[in-house]
RNA sequence: GGCGACAUCGCCAAGUGGUAAGGCAAGGGUCUGCAAAAUCCUUAUCCCCGGUUCGAAUCCGGGUGUCGCCUCCA
């Protein structure tokens, strides 16, 4: 399998450290509001690429980091902790309000239907190991101290932007980096900071002070997965500086490489442009659903197009994706029904799996991917009309789907099935009344049974031998 | 000002040298008591200009346009 290396800007064969097991750490959320479908595109491709991973026969070890303490909003000593703001907005604390976000960010991952990561360690339970790692890189000569803050030294780590494209020269030339007078350098990042105005502190040899926010993913990645990982994903907007001072860090202090393959996601557009609260178009999984969509239409929508391409969020996309997922489950209760003479439909799913896997192989090709479920559901629809499937054959039609969902995780394939108890049974016995009222051609009644069902959101369907019914999305 | 990505049918989107997958939407037909579903058929020469090549959406150069990052952000 290829998968494309922001580092190295190219597809590479996909080759994990140790045989058989990945390692992968993927940026996580900061827990100081809710997350927006933005976030959760990222957190799908994490999912895509680690079900997908599972599929090939990998173990995979997956770890999400929770920010639970501030990012400031620029490396001076003035900048702005989003959690702080919150919490004061609230009036709450800084706690109180990471934890709330934290609970509300895992309940919409299940919801999701994002397969959990082994671990999602919360940075304030990692100081410790930061102060660690500050120091070996003051020892080693990386970072130095001015008024109980600690910097990284830049000038010492000349491999700074080679992820992102940037040079230091070019930092400098670009203009945009503030000139705070007490570093070294303009481009230094901050590893510890001191600042008695901030809520949240720890104590450290350097005084008390809080972290750099960049330290908690070097510490987290190698503790839980080791000093050099295999994939490491973000969104795009870490690339830079995040990521690099991620490397410069951990490589600097290790002594080794830190990630083989950096995947970055691009962000998703609304309405062809930017995100943002002032455009009053950050929508959050609850916005979708007042909006009468399925979050399982959401998930199609978001792990519909390529990563490494800017996703245009529109509600019109939303109702073709919600449609598509229809059409699917559509012929999932037609399979379900369908008992007729048997033909070998072995050979064809062994071919659609094989293309599946050439897709998905190639660096995630969604695309392609979905498109094998449409040809599947085309040649199987010739076959059902043809009555050439039997039950048998459904079941594996079923089972191949099922393999495939494992990844793509967009379909119900249970539909009718659950939860539904006794109700399903009265069901079935109205659609049986109904087929007496068809055989005497009492339409009245029967298109009243209908009707009736419609209006309780149960949809029915005749085909040529059974009417089939299934619940309303 | 610096760094980077993208530009393929009405919309979404594959395809990285041999004459354009797939989905949505639309139109027409079949099936059906009607409806729904299903099914069949129809719809592009790939932003512009120039070059390389027997041959380019695919490579190179130059335009134009869109988007992102450079400050916390997935």
């Amino acid at each position: 399998m290829k998968l494309y290396n922001s580092l190295t800007k190219r597809k590479e064969i996909f080759k994990s450290i140790k045989p058989g097991l990945v390692t992968m750490y993927n940026c996580g959320p900061t827990v100081y509001g809710i997350q927006s479908i933005g976030n959760y595109r990222s957190f799908l491709v994490a999912d895509l690429l680690k079900r997908y991973l599972i599929h090939k026969g990998y173990q995979v070890k997956q770890i999400m980091n929770i920010t639970d303490v501030g990012h400031l909003t620029n490396d001076s000593d003035a900048g702005e902790d989003k959690l702080e703001k919150r919490a004061q907005e609230e009036n709450k604390d800084p706690r109180e309000i990471a934890k709330f976000y934290e609970e509300a960010f895992k309940q919409d991952i299940e919801r999701l239907k994002i397969n959990k990561a082994d671990k999602y360690p919360r940075a304030t339970e990692h100081i410790d190991e930061m102060i660690k790692i500050i120091q070996i890189l003051l020892k080693k000569g990386y970072a130095y101290e001015i008024n109980k803050s600690i910097y990284y030294d830049l000038a010492k780590f000349p491999d700074y932007g080679k992820l992102s494209g940037n040079s230091l020269e070019d930092l400098i030339a670009g203009k945009r980096v503030e000139i705070i007078p007490e570093k070294k350098n303009p481009y230094d990042f901050a590893l510890w900071i001191h600042n008695p105005a901030h809520i949240m502190q720890w104590q450290s040899p350097w005084g008390s002070g809080y972290p750099g926010w960049h330290l908690e993913c070097s510490v987290m990645a190698n503790k839980y997965l080791g000093e050099t990982i295999d994939i490491h994903t973000g969104g795009e907007d870490n690339k830079f500086p995040h990521h690099e001072c991620e490397i410069a860090q951990s490589e600097a202090a290790n002594g080794k490489k830190f990630v083989n393959y950096w995947i970055h996601i691009k962000h998703l557009l609304v309405n062809g442009g930017k995100m943002s609260k002032s455009l009053g178009n950050v929508f959050s999984l609850q916005d979708i659903e007042d909006r009468g969509y399925s979050l399982l239409a959401l998930r199609y929508f978001l792990i519909s197009g390529h990563y490494r391409q800017n996703l245009n969020f529109t509600f019109e996309g939303l109702k073709a994706a919600e449609n598509t997922l229809t059409k699917i489950h559509n012929f999932i209760s037609q399979l379900k029904t369908v008992d007729n003479e048997k033909v070998n439909v072995e050979e064809m799913l062994e071919n659609y799996k094989s293309n599946f896997e050439k897709y998905l192989d190639d660096d995630l090709n969604i695309s392609g991917g979905l498109s094998v479920i449409f040809d599947l559901i085309k040649q199987s629809n010739k076959l059902i009309s043809d009555n050439k499937i039997s039950k048998m054959n459904a079941q594996k039609i079923m089972d191949f789907l099922r393999e495939i969902n494992s990844v793509l995780g967009v379909i119900d394939l249970e539909g009718n099935d659950e939860n539904l108890g006794v109700q399903k049974e009265l069901i079935e016995l109205l659609i049986l009344a109904r087929a007496e009222f068809k055989k005497n051609k009492n339409w009245v009644m029967a298109d009243k049974i209908r009707n009736s069902l419609s209006e309780l959101n149960i949809q029915l369907k005749d085909t040529e031998n059974v009417t089939i019914w299934e619940i309303k999305g």
